[in-house]
DNA sequence: TGGTTGACGTCAG
DNA sequence: ACTGACGCCAACC
């Protein structure tokens, strides 16, 4: 994949990895930015996140930081839609973090790379 | 046009 | 194990 054309693909490929986590499933941003071939670029991925929002299609409630906290869930039009969301999947969440982080990870370089 | 910020991650101390 | 600093790239001011 070429995401090194611009900024607009590399949006675009964070989209598409996030549009394609299983319910009950969640990755990481760093996960993504691997997956993309820019593991550095994690703070982009979440910048992808924040524009996001125009995009309802995609579930960024199943994005989360590599500690499985949800860092981003100030960002969502309340700050218990995410956690919400993430439970009715069947993830447990306690104090702003999904219990059984590693259980529920989906590794998109994995899943995605067959 | 340049400096700062941010839904992160990794390395060094 | 914990804390601080750096890198990375796009958007914002």
């Amino acid at each position: 994949m070429n995401y090194s054309k611009n900024s607009q693909d590399f949006f675009e490929q964070v989209y598409l990895v996030v549009k394609e986590i299983p319910k009950g499933r969640v990755t990481s941003y760093g996960a993504i930015a691997k997956y993309l071939g820019a593991t550095r670029s994690s703070r982009v991925v979440g910048w992808a996140m924040n524009n996001a929002h125009s995009n309802p299609d995609i579930p960024a409630h199943r994005v989360v930081n590599r500690n499985g906290q949800l860092t981003g869930k100030l960002h969502f039009s309340t700050p218990f839609a995410m956690e919400e969301l993430l439970k009715s999947e069947g993830i447990k969440v306690k104090k702003d973090t999904i219990l059984d982080f590693k259980k529920h990870f989906w590794d998109p370089s994995i899943e995605l790379a067959l």
